[in-house]
DNA sequence: AAGCGGGACAACCGCATTTGA
DNA sequence: TTCAAATGCGGTTGTCCCGCT
């Protein structure tokens, strides 16, 4: 076996074995997070930089959700700020702390296969007949999953001028057309409400279509029952101005990851978090590493800030033009 | 019990951007 | 100023697990 081990100056590839995390967790503690490259030309491990950056970023960092399903809030902020921002990621992911922008993206792309299944299932005109709402996967064999309209997430190239969606103001109207047409939904016969992006739909929204898709709920009962984001109106959002704070001095307890750890749904779902009145999410950063990192990048309350989007402050302001 | 499909997740790839010599 | 290396990001693919038939 082993066929991933590799001689020495091949390059390994595939999972990560517990003794490949442990030398990098000893380089970061050692160097920070940085001179990824390093760790394969001093011959720590047989992996490139960018792999070791990766593991550390999405596996290996203190502050992490590991394993954490995303909760409705965190849910309900990616589809806020997917449609805000269009698929950036890793920009998302700074207002969820914990996520990574691949576990957004995972997140987001599950979420799209399965709003694509389920409209696909809700737009067929055999969608509603018996043999059909036996099982969906008699469905997948007639099309393929290429030929769904799949809900393509607005396409925000370089902005998302169609948007219009600042603070103060409600969705434009041409978001909604837009995706109206884009998706090219096939409804028939459950039309999905007028006016709603089905791209907003919660998880618990999708569910409750699917048992729809499925003919398993009357659909007129299954409607009424299905709750219909208001997105992305101005409404209070989570703020997370004070835990962003705690972070700070979490980043200089030698214990974060253990303070960190256990950090789950309840913080998130209401319970603990202030709910002021504000337009936009705060990003949080998660920048937690090593007693040398800090050494090295004293964390001063201006680079706390200097860590977040350049651009975080304008919104403060009607958007002018938000190219990334 | 076996096969299949979907969901979740980890990791790779290619390109873009940033950094530093 | 230029260029190569390092880093960051988004898209995509592969794998595993679980539930359903």
């Amino acid at each position: 076996m082993e066929g991933n081990r590799v001689e020495t100056s091949q390059i390994r590839k595939g999972p990560w074995k517990a003794e490949e995390d442990e030398v990098l967790i000893n380089h970061v503690k050692k160097y920070g997070p940085r001179d990824w490259s390093s760790i394969r030309s001093k011959g720590l491990l047989q992996r490139t930089g960018k792999s070791c950056r990766l593991r550390w970023v999405n596996k290996l960092r203190p502050n992490l959700k590991n394993g954490c399903k995303f909760t409705a809030e965190e849910e309900r902020v990616v589809i806020e700020l997917q449609a805000q921002f269009g698929n950036k990621w890793a920009k998302i992911a700074t207002y969820l702390p914990g996520r990574t922008d691949n576990d957004v993206k995972n997140f987001w792309s599950s979420r799209q296969k399965r709003l694509a299944r389920i409209l696909q299932n809700s737009g067929t005109p055999s969608s509603s007949s018996s043999s059909s709402s036996r099982s969906l996967k008699v469905k997948k064999q007639t099309h393929g999953f290429h030929d769904v309209p799949v809900m393509e997430a607005p396409k925000l190239s370089s902005s998302m001028e169609e948007l219009s969606y600042s603070k103060g103001q409600s969705f434009s109207s041409s978001y909604l057309d837009n995706s109206h047409s884009q998706t090219t939904i096939k409804a028939e016969e459950f039309p999905l409400p007028e006016l709603v992006n089905p791209n907003l739909y919660t998880d618990a929204n999708m569910a409750q279509l699917e048992l729809m898709s499925r003919g398993t709920t009357p659909y007129a009962e299954a409607q009424s029952q299905v709750f219909f984001p208001e997105i992305p109106q101005p409404q209070p959002y989570l703020t997370l101005s004070l835990e962003s704070q705690d972070l700070l001095a979490k980043f200089e307890d030698p214990c974060f990851s253990q303070v960190f750890a256990p950090m789950d749904v309840p913080e998130l779902e209401g319970g603990n978090l202030n709910v002021v009145e504000q337009p936009f999410l705060e990003p949080v950063t998660c920048s937690a590493f090593g007693a040398k990192e800090e050494a090295d990048n004293p964390m001063t309350p201006d680079a706390f800030f200097d860590d977040f989007p350049a651009d975080m402050f304008d919104q403060m302001e009607p958007l002018p033009s938000p190219s990334e």
